[in-house]
RNA sequence: CGCGGGGUGGAGCAGUCUGGAAGCUCGUCGGGCUCAUAACCCGAAGGUCAUAGGUUCAAAUCCUGUCCCCGCUACCA
């Protein structure tokens, strides 16, 4: 096959904070399909990915768990990533880890060297400052001069540290994107990167910190660590080789610029605007693409340990297998929306499109073989008018993925390679191979209908390699077809005439039972639940230990509120108001409560909100209006018993009569629900 | 009036740039077949394309208003 030059991917590298969830490692896939796709197709890759290991919040986890250093913690962390990763068949050449030795030592050189060049000038931060927890927020993030972690109150505190320059670089980068319109990728976001950063005037990047000292030391400063951003993203240039002195490895000036930078749509305003003002400033070419993928939620909204919906790729490979996730990642992320991964959703591609479809497909084929020929697939070249329409098919599957792939847009591309494979289970339907068998003189129409199976089958296989690398290793094996290159699969007819399949059939994917998966996956949220709980109380422990009196009791506070959800059963979460002053028990036996059951109900025309009930209390009826309107609909209301307060002055509420009012318990959104009585009570029913 | 994205049959998505008979997968219902993993193949039902206006011979697609959802808002990575 011929080489088609070289192909230099990379993901963003993952904060090691903790466990990376299946919406993190879908990234990684992400970037393991396309560059397996691109070796299969000839290129010469290389593919790196890694984790960002420095940062306050690490020196802060590290204390939680107890270690004796960050480094500690990070190399944890750091195995767990790379098992996860491994775990899911990725074929990285390189994991780099910010805290690596050829890493350290360039991005101390590249900092250096900005410095000399004048690019970065020493300053100060100014900001608002949370004593407590140690930490600048900007103004945006403070709500009644209150720090959005603890709580407590902020104020104004200046901190020296290093700038960049960035506003030197901006026009440069206006015209590199206004003249590479295929450089911010999908095309959408880069409106976004221009109207609200780059063209308002960019703000100079604070690159350095004083107030932790986890990071990559300034070496002429050594007050100063190196803040996140000039740290992390250099890694793609130290990792293959980029040296600051100019005595830049082989590698480097093979692999550089980047062919595709690929990234969470989160982060695309440090790739597509610090990275390439980094890299010009260092006077080397800006990467080709960079790609801002879509999240993968779960049940539609963003997964969350505090939540509890957080799934893990290990679980879902012990329960569904490697490939099966990667299918399901792969195929099921839209290409500029968010994608929703639930149980259910994965049971239901897992079924279809995996064990009905391919795996049903491949095990008939292989038993029709071996019944009929005891397992050799030979072409008589008995040729139907239904074949061409197979071969057709089968012949520019490639050249449909690969005009998909050449726009990233991989779920297209599975989506050609079944197409395929379902074009087979019709041309079987379409050929009745066991009405052949039993006509003697058809003998030769079969084998060749077979063979033409086979081929067919072997061609999706080959390209269905970069996706699932195990499920196609194992049908080639088991059709005993040869090893195929990209450029072979426009041709047909490659597969050897009288080779054998295998006489023993592996079932590729068995069906799941959706509630089986549901049992199973319950057991692993309470689990989950269970090591959560108890590794935020050793943390908290650990933290009263180092002192860190007021990030302990946030920990406890929220322990609190889970604790409390779990024996409620209900995910809401405690809320406390201000409290009233006091009153006698004169003040409360003034207000007559009594049970009450509404007998009709309808909205109030002129209002959104309203709704006006009438409410049988005893022998009278009275008329309420309640602003319920969002939360019940007429219809529901009639026939509840609920609790009214009765002698509350009648008042006109949109122009209709109210002569009390029922009684709602209200959350912190203000979602409403009625108070009805916890045993049935009649009507009328004092409520004291 | 901070910026941007989204709202398409029960579910998940495509189509919108470059108007021209509303499409894919799953599910449901009916039929066929029996090689196979209750599978496979065929057919059908189901959508006023969030909503109200406008442009046009023609609008899911272009323009305007409204209502919901979701990101980002610059050193929480």
């Amino acid at each position: 096959m011929e080489n088609k030059g070289k192909y230099y991917i990379t993901t963003a590298i993952a904060y090691t904070s903790g466990k990376p969830h299946i919406g993190n490692t879908y990234e990684i896939i992400l970037a393991d399909a396309i560059a397996r796709y691109k070796r299969c197709d000839g290129y010469d890759v290389h593919f790196q990915t890694g984790s960002d290991e420095h940062g306050q919040k690490i020196e802060t986890r590290a204390i939680e768990a107890g270690c004796n250093s960050p480094k500690e913690f990070v190399d944890g962390v750091a195995g767990t990533i790379k098992d996860i990763w491994d775990l899911m068949g990725t074929s990285y050449d390189r994991f780099i880890r910010t805290t690596d030795d050829d890493h350290v030592k360039q991005v101390q050189k590249i900092f250096k060297k900005f410095y000399d060049q004048g690019d970065i000038y020493k300053g100060s931060y100014k900001g608002m400052y949370c004593t407590e927890c140690e930490a600048f927020y900007t103004e945006s993030q403070i709500t009644d001069g209150k720090c959005p972690e603890c709580g407590s109150k902020v104020h104004p505190a200046e901190e020296e540290a290093y700038f960049f320059k960035m506003s030197k670089y901006a026009p440069k980068l206006i015209e590199h994107i206004n003249s590479h319109p295929e450089f911010i990728q999908p095309v959408s976001r880069k409106n976004e990167m221009m109207n609200n950063f780059l063209l308002p005037g960019l703000q100079d990047l604070c690159v350095s910190r004083t107030s932790f000292k986890w990071g990559i030391p300034v070496d002429f400063d050594p007050d100063h660590v190196v803040y996140v951003w000039l740290d992390a993203l250099t890694n793609y240039i130290t990792g293959i080789g980029y040296d600051a002195d100019g005595n830049s490895s082989e590698e480097y000036k093979k692999n550089w610029p980047c062919d595709l930078h690929l990234i969470g749509k989160d982060i695309i305003r440090f790739h597509t605007i610090y990275w390439p003002i980094f890299l010009l400033a260092l006077g080397e070419p800006l990467p080709k693409q960079v790609f801002g993928h879509p999240w993968l939620l779960q049940g539609g909204e963003k997964m969350s340990k505090s939540k509890g919906n957080v799934i893990y790729a290990d679980d879902l490979v012990k329960l569904f297998g490697v490939d099966p996730v990667r299918y399901f990642v792969l195929h099921e992320m839209p290409f500029e929306n968010d994608g929703i991964i639930t149980w259910e959703l994965m049971v239901e591609r897992f079924n279809s499109d995996l064990a009905n479809t391919l795996g049903n497909l491949v095990n008939r084929t292989i038993a029709m073989t071996n019944q009929y020929f005891g397992g050799v697939v030979e072409n008589k070249n008995e040729t139907g008018a239904v074949d061409d329409e197979l071969i057709e098919v089968a012949t520019t599957c490639y050249d449909k993925v690969e005009e998909k792939m050449n726009e990233l847009r991989v779920a297209d591309a599975i989506t050609e390679i079944f197409a395929l494979f379902k074009r087979c289970n019709k041309y079987i339907d379409e050929t009745e191979p066991w009405v052949l068998a039993k006509d003697d003189s058809k003998k030769d129409r079969l084998a060749t209908v077979l063979y033409n199976l086979v081929e067919a089958i072997s061609i999706g296989a080959a390209l269905l390699r970069p996706f699932m690398p195990e499920t196609a290793e194992s049908i080639i094996s088991q059709l005993n077809a040869p090893e195929r290159d990209f450029d072979t699969l426009s041709r047909f007819g490659v597969y050897p005439n009288g080779s054998k399949v295998t006489s023993e059939p592996k079932m590729l994917f068995a069906r799941k039972k959706l509630d089986d998966v549901l049992k199973d996956a319950e057991e692993v949220t309470r689990k989950q639940k269970e090591e959560y709980i108890a590794s935020q109380e050793v943390a908290a422990k650990n933290l009263e230990k180092a002192g860190m009196k007021t990030e302990a009791e946030r920990i406890y506070a929220a322990l609190k509120a889970i604790n409390g959800e779990a024996t409620d059963t209900s995910d809401e979460e405690v809320i406390d108001i201000e409290a009233k002053p006091e009153i006698s028990y004169e003040d409360f036996t003034a207000m007559q409560f009594q049970v009450g059951e509404i007998v009709k109900c309808e909205a109030v025309e002129k209002s959104k909100k309203l709704l006006c009930s009438q409410v049988k209390i005893g022998n009278t009826t009275k008329q309420i209006v309640s602003g319920i309107r969002k939360y019940y609909s007429p219809e529901e209301m009639v026939g509840k018993k609920v609790m009214v307060l009765v002698n509350l002055k009648p008042a006109k509420l949109a122009g209709v009569l109210s002569e009390g009012m029922l009684l709602c318990a209200e959350d912190a959104n203000g979602n409403l629900a009625l108070m009805t009585p916890e045993k049935n009570m009649p009507s009328g029913a004092e409520i004291c």
